[in-house]
RNA sequence: GCGCUUGUGGCGAAAUUGGUAGACGCGCCAGACUUAGGAUCUGGUGACUCAGGUCGUGUAGGUUCGAGUCCUAUCAGGCGCACCA
């Protein structure tokens, strides 16, 4: 009988969905075990066969897990909010909503033809108010939060505003947008609109008036990990700076904690480094220079504090506040123009050409260290988002510093013993100091560097920065505070409303505030975001609900904020919401947290890395702080599954003529390769009926063949419509089956690795399940498994195969499992193994690739249950022993012979019978044996003299 | 420039603490069965070769009885950050 995975198939999908398989629930009898996937975007092309990787990678291991007795959480669901059904419905009028909901029932429909055990009862959609209710909540906890630096948590603001009342902002040691200098008694003074503006200079979630990523072209804000040079990721359209007054989120203050965090997670090392890069961590000193004939002074930051006396000039950033005080009269003009330049720069034409460019403003700043007087120079070079926008330079020791200087002829002063500086600067963080003042020589200080290394030196002005209160040990950061706003229709609202200008949180019990029904999903004429265009939007505080606009009157009834929330906000904690999805009264309840605790496997693709797993680790760090989420890390182990690669075929067209050419002849021609539709092209030979049918323009085209084919070139290419090489997940399951498409994308290669979509290894794994079903199913369809006694041989087999797959599994390596598995079955066809004893092992085992193929010979075997809830097989290693090892003896790397020996040979007996051996003399030439070196893997090693 | 990472047949790739390099699959070759087929099954398949062997894991050294694996240098590809002081 044939191995019909077509009825197989469907039968179990059926019998899964009706019996409710993979339905989880919290058991305290048992461990747990969450497993997740990095839900998707439905997207209007449906799934491509790079979409299921990952999810067939989780699968195997979460069907592992429950095999082994876990109780495993492998939820699913979708990231709804996007740009793509809003760019839809601006186009064509058809609400995003609606698009969204027929693009999930397209990936439901193709997820559930590849057999996941998946639990859909806890399925999340991040645009369904119940959701994004808790998302909300979330923003609003933030709002009503600020960060203490002391106990590097979130604590509640009401903590923050007694504090003002007792002591203003004196010995505040919080995260904080800027230094505030108020007392107590000018906070109490001031009105509720100051107050405002006071607390969000603290809040976590906060209203700043910040420089953000404007895409003009997509009318919306994005944030730093959207954009990627210059241009947005999402479109590629030209990104400009500009200064807008936004909804932010203080990721920064949690900086140190999600570098510290990243030592307790088993990631992978380059994308733990990729976070680390992200969050730049630099430790140095600000120092206070004052401005020599004024009362200004400035703070600089520097990880170079041993160079303080190879300062020659100071640099601004040509947005610092400072630039316009510390410009004199007589170079003002000169100081416009230049400043004139630089705002006409693109943020693209920045990061393009770092030309040499700057002005002197006309003032010095007194080298607190020595008394001199730096001219203080205005350049974009130096940026104003980093550490105070303001440098000291020593052209000796920084290359930027020392191109400027050679640029506009200032002095450069070595400081390293043999640095050469006349060719380029020595930035290298080694040597010994020099050319620091000698002991008692400098009226200004007595610290003496000369003769330390660099980094004592460093140490040493540290401390002496401390000491003598001219700044102090300062660590910065790069990581910059996301920005929380976007000017978009197809986002969560944000629950707030503003009264007299001041915003205000919609009480906690009103949630959620739902999306509101818009005409047009387009900005507004007046250059509102969309949601201006909804006339249900204004809040009444008094019936605590949504009105008409047309009825804000400012006392009771107020404006609601316009803005919506970012992709990123609905995926940060949608782990914890998959706990427990239909609770509402939380966004998951504590016993409940505390039984799922976080992921233990979490699978997605390292493009998240400074995005989505930045601000799910700050955003659960977050709810953690409160208690809401038990544990400080959301992920504990993360697998990332390498792309998937698009493998294109072409065919070679004879210029102005309609023969094609097979791929081996086409140097004989002129010929233009011509991207031909991968699904009509086998093992690289053309379907050339199939061809005929493709387009009607090659109905009547001729061909020039090799050995009767015509065979294709190919490239490795993105995926992409455009190529012809999108393989749909559903034309595989449909001609081999779901368990081989299974099988086969774990075949491919490591999970980790990008690889290209090539088909033509699909057979071997098709061949593989017939192979298996054959073992229990003669050709005339004849029930070949029985209960009589399997054979050692057999029973060797399947315990080598225990071992190896339980293995692999645990190390991700499904791709030489099942090459075990080849070798297993092989091996049991070969001894024509029939017995029960060793058949139900290898269903088990197979079970979690093969799941739809296992039920149903778990049947055959006679089970009633479901085959992922049978024992994971224990491994027996009395049947892995040999009778006899045979042994290769080897010398100078190379096996000279072989001698067989009891498995249990002790190395002494070993050694002995070598040195004894009669054959030995055979190949060692009649040289002497002086030591025999018995090591692992049946090799003995002989040292000849 | 800094950081991370990967280099093994025609291809995708295996290889426990250093221990028979190339498992397994694809492709290719040969054979079987066949009223040629993109079917199935069996065997072979790193390269040279005087047929005994020799050489082979990007390159060059080193440690070792023994190196894909460890050390040093170097080359090439991929990814991340990048005027971050």
């Amino acid at each position: 009988m044939d191995y019909n995975f077509q009825d197989i198939e469907k039968k179990w999908q059926q019998r899964w969905r009706e019996r409710k398989t993979y339905r989880v629930v919290e058991d305290e009898n048992k461990k747990k075990f969450y497993v997740l996937n990095m839900f998707p975007y439905p997207s209007g092309a449906g799934l491509h066969v790079g979409h299921p990787l990952g999810y067939i990678a989780s699968d195997i291991y979460a069907r592992y897990k429950r095999q082994k007795g876990f109780n495993v959480l492998n939820p699913m669901g979708y990231d709804a909010y996007g740009l793509p059904a809003e760019q839809y419905a601006i186009q064509t009028g058809q609400h995003p909503e609606k698009t969204t909901f027929q693009n999930i029932d397209r990936y439901r429909e193709q997820l559930d033809k590849i057999g996941f055990s998946f639990d859909w009862d806890r399925e999340v959609r991040t645009c369904s108010p119940d959701y994004y209710h808790w998302t909300q909540w979330a923003f609003e906890k933030m709002y009503d939060s600020f960060f203490c630096n002391k106990c590097q948590k979130a604590q509640p603001i009401e903590k923050l505003i007694e504090y003002l009342n007792a002591n203003g902002t004196a010995g505040l040691d919080a995260a904080q947008t800027e230094q505030l200098d108020i007392t107590a008694q000018e906070w109490q003074q001031m009105d509720a609109r100051q107050q405002s503006d006071v607390l969000m200079n603290y809040r976590i979630a906060f209203l700043g008036e910040t420089m953000v990523n404007w895409c003009p072209k997509l009318g919306t804000v994005l944030a730093n990990d959207e954009v990627v040079d210059g241009v947005s990721v999402r479109g590629g359209f030209p990104v400009e700076q500009k200064k807008m007054r936004q909804w932010c989120l203080r990721v920064s203050a949690y900086a140190q904690r999600l570098l510290d965090g990243l030592d307790t997670i088993e990631w992978s090392e380059s994308i733990k480094e990729t976070q680390r890069n992200w969050i730049g961590r630099s430790e140095g000193a600000e120092v206070e220079f004052k401005v020599a004939d004024s009362d200004l002074a400035f703070t600089i930051f520097t990880t170079r504090a041993d160079t303080m006396f190879g300062v020659t000039f100071m640099v601004l950033a040509p947005e610092s506040e400072l630039v316009q005080k510390v410009t004199t009269d007589a170079q003002r003009e000169e100081v416009e123009k230049y400043l004139a330049y630089v705002k006409g720069r693109t943020e693209r034409e920045r990061q393009i050409d770092h030309k040499i460019t700057g002005v002197f403003s006309g003032s010095y700043a007194i080298n607190p260290f020595t008394g001199e007087k730096n001219p203080i120079w205005i350049s974009e070079y130096v940026l104003a988002g980093y550490g105070t926008g303001a440098i000291m330079a020593v052209p000796a020791h920084d290359s930027r510093d020392y191109a400027f200087a050679k640029h506009f002829g200032l002095p450069i002063v070595p400081l390293i013993e043999g640095a050469d500086v006349s060719e380029e600067s020595y930035d290298a963080k080694e040597g010994i100091v020099c050319n620091s003042p000698a002991e008692g020589k400098d009226p200004y200080c007595d610290l003496v560097l000369n003769g330390l290394t660099v980094k004592e030196a460093i140490q040493a002005t540290k401390e002496f920065v401390e000491k003598q209160k001219l700044g102090r040990v300062k660590v910065n950061y790069r990581l910059r505070d996301a920005i929380f706003s976007r000017q978009r229709y197809w986002g969560e609202p944000f629950p707030v409303y503003y009264k007299d200008g001041v915003p205000q949180m919609i009480p906690e019990d009103c949630l959620p505030l739902m999306l509101p029904e818009v005409e047009n999903f387009l900005p507004t004429e007046t250059g509102e975001p969309p949601l201006g265009n909804a006339q249900i939007w204004a809040w009444d505080e008094t019936q605590r609900k949504v009105v008409d606009k047309a009825l804000i009157d400012n006392k009771t009834i107020f404006p609601i904020e316009l803005y919506t929330m970012p992709g990123f906000a609905g995926s940060s904690a949608y782990y914890l919401r998959y706990m427990d999805p239909h609770n509402d009264k939380a966004l998951v309840d504590k016993k409940v947290d505390e039984y799922w605790q976080n992921v233990d496997l979490y699978v997605g693709g390292s493009e998240h890395a400074t995005g989505h797993l930045i601000y799910s680790r700050f955003w659960n760090k977050f709810l953690y702080d409160y208690g809401y989420s038990c544990k400080e890390e959301p992920f504990q182990k993360l697998i990332n599954q390498g792309m998937i690669q698009g493998r294109s075929n072409f065919v070679y067209r004879i210029k102005d003529s309609n023969t094609f050419v097979s791929y081996g002849l086409k140097d004989k021609y002129d010929t233009t390769p011509i991207h031909v539709d991968v699904n009509i092209v086998s093992n690289d030979v053309l379907d050339i009926e199939a061809f005929k049918a493709w387009r009607p323009e090659y109905a009547d085209a001729q061909f020039e063949l090799e050995n009767g084919n015509y065979i294709c070139g190919w490239a490795v290419e993105k995926m992409s419509k455009s190529m012809f090489n999108v393989v749909n997940p559903d034309y595989i399951v449909e001609r081999y089956g779901a368990d081989t498409l299974r099988l086969y994308e774990m075949f491919l290669g490591p999970i980790s690795q990008s690889k290209p979509w090539d088909s033509n290894g699909i057979d071997g794994c098709f061949r593989f399940l017939r192979k298996v079903w054959g073992l229990f199913y003669s050709r005339d369809g004849q029930l070949l498994p029985t209960d009589s006694e399997p054979s050692k041989d057999s029973l060797k087999s399947i315990h080598k195969l225990i071992q190896k797959v339980s293995q692999d599994i645990e190390n991700f390596s499904y791709k030489t499992a099942i090459s075990a598995f080849m070798i297993c079955v092989g091996e049991l066809a070969q001894q024509k193994c029939t017995s029960k004893a060793v058949l139900e092992p290898l269903v088990e085992l197979l079970a979690p690739f093969a799941p739809h193929l296992c039920e149903e010979l778990w049947e055959v075997l006679g089970h009633k249950d479901s085959v992922c809830d049978a024992p994971w097989p224990e491994v027996n290693e009395e049947y892995l022993k040999e009778d006899t090892e045979t042994l290769s003896i080897s010398f100078n790397g190379k096996t000279r012979f072989t001698m067989d020996f009891a498995p249990d040979a002790s190395k002494e007996d070993i050694e002995k019978t070598v040195m004894e051996a009669d054959s030995t003399a055979r190949y060692t030439d009649g040289k002497q044996i002086v030591k025999v070196i018995v090591v692992p893997h049946r090799i003995v090693n002989i040292v000849l003299k």
